[in-house]
DNA sequence: GGTAAGCCTGTACCTGGGTACCGGTCGCAA
DNA sequence: TTGCGACCGGTACCCAGGTACAGGCTTACC
């Protein structure tokens, strides 16, 4: 008995659906496991972990493809060279800093039009002291408290 | 001549696609415009404005639904009551914090990964002293140099 | 051996914000 | 009047990350 986790176990332990785990599979980023006679999956119980690490991935804002790199560079790695997750975990680090920066930006435009009273964007459309930036939203950051 | 501007030009002008105009208007955000007698839309200047209006609310981080409905308030409102601008705006405000938070805390964590010179995440995963929280990413914080 | 829960494959659907393609019509100028 | 570009409606498709359903098979337990 007990010769591997079934699907709806494995699936439980890691707290994901059942589909989740065929989908990983079909995109490659889960191993197929071993079946029983009648075609069942069954799990090592090492799957669990790696669903972990995938959700844990996912979380640090890695695409699944991205994960899926990842976890492949790290099975293929029989001999020297590095997985580069050092460089990617570095250029993910300046993605997440640079949404950080829009949000602020985008913090301060919203924060703009709640003192300012805006109550109507079409208004505000036509109301040139308005602080909300019509005209885009990149470099600009004039704003005051305006009688909009 | 000049009755009113063609699906062209006000997509150009606004600096969207046209297909995205007749997206619009389906979704309800832009109201239908005239038609020629061939059934050629036909808009008035504004329009160009509403696009604008809705560009620009979206990259506060509106839904095309919020716009829609924060539109429609203000078309809507020929007596006293608010548009709930301010309300929602308020709202999107907190959304925004908390999305930044979030953003931190990833920052937090990639850059601890960095740090601890993170080759391999399934090699991370069986590390106790590795930094990346694999079973989770909301509370705990606990983070040091280590030899991962 | 019966039966219920669990699992199988394959396919379709979901969200959100568009974009692309198709065959057919309109508008305008030469 | 003919030619060509712009436009029409309708439908399908795209991205990511799943989720749901249908119809049939397996496994486990009594």
């Amino acid at each position: 008995m007990s010769a591997g986790l079934r699907i709806g176990q494995v699936a439980q332990a890691a707290g994901v659906n059942i589909q989740t785990l065929r989908y990983y599979e079909r995109r490659g980023l889960l191993p197929e496991p071993q079946r029983s006679p009648g075609g069942h999956r069954l799990y090592e119980s090492e799957a669990v972990t790696v669903l972990r690490v995938i959700k844990a991935a996912q979380r640090l804002g890695f695409t699944l493809e991205e994960v899926g790199n990842l976890l492949k560079a790290g099975r293929d790695r029989h001999g020297r060279p590095a997985t580069g997750l050092q460089e990617r975990a570095s250029a993910k680090l300046a993605e997440v800093e640079a949404k950080i920066g829009d949000l602020i930006t985008i913090r301060t435009v919203l924060a703009a039009a709640v003192q300012a009273g805006c109550d109507d964007l079409t208004v505000c459309a036509e109301t040139p002291c308005c602080p909300i930036p019509f005209a885009g939203l990149a470099a600009e950051d004039r704003h005051g408290p305006s009688s909009c």
